[in-house]
DNA sequence: AAACTATTACATGTTATAGTGTAATAGATA
DNA sequence: TATCTATTACACTATAACATGTAATAGTTT
């Protein structure tokens, strides 16, 4: 999965018209799926191992599995990750990894502004 | 600007530890800013034209000066712009196109994902 | 078909956020 | 220094989001 893979080909910001406000809305609802460290913490977990169940991942997050459901609910309502059942259990997996792009921007940005480190030792 | 002068050189995301609390909040807090249409707006505008008072900004946007004040005040307060007084205005420019990487991946993936268009006819 | 268990639905309390109106401030210009 | 105007501060209202506890559901397995 690299950068060129998703979204190729388009106007760049500065030669497009002033964002109209669908248009705003719309970056801002995929914005906000990512704005929850609770969602963060599940996309990431599902990256590092595909398919986990809402009991996995609630230990994983140490997080009772009603949170870890709402905030699955709100992945899967927003086409980010999909349901596949597997016996007992509903096994989450990332639907489109383009999404992930983002996070992983945001990550090293957020890393690179001083804010957090890799290995988060400032705030050890 | 391409996506090669942003933050290069990091671990996958599938590589690193599962995301810690302080990281997310980290990501979480960058994703936030970018979770608003008016402040959205504000960077486009700005990305289009850049040095632009919170009045100017206003008039763009067919919005109160206040409303756009807060927004230009949380987008100081996360570093994502700064002030220039120009005379009686306060101007303001974005200070790390970085960020603006994301809006532009956002953008295009709410596209590709027909949320919206380009041309954003399906609105109308 | 019945029981078992993972998952979800619903209502609630709490917290955070956006925009507005009024008032204050700060810097420039004369 | 005084005035003028763009900008911000503050208080307030409305709205939305998150986690929790209890109760219901749904699908599997025996």
């Amino acid at each position: 999965m690299t950068y060129e893979d998703c979204c190729p080909e388009k106007p760049s910001l500065a030669e497009r018209d002033l964002i109209n406000e669908n248009q705003a809305l719309s970056v801002v609802s995929l914005f906000k799926v990512l704005s929850n460290d609770t969602r963060l913490k599940i996309l990431h977990a599902l990256v590092r191992e595909p398919n986990l169940s809402v009991g996995d991942i609630a230990t994983l997050l140490h997080m009772k599995v009603q949170a870890v459901s709402n905030q699955l609910q709100t992945l899967v309502s927003q086409n980010i990750i999909k349901p596949n059942r597997d016996g007992n259990f509903i096994k989450y997996q990332i639907v489109d990894d383009c999404t992930l792009i983002l996070l992983e921007r945001a990550w090293c940005l957020a890393e690179d502004t001083g804010k957090i480190t890799v290995s988060d030792e400032v705030t050890q």
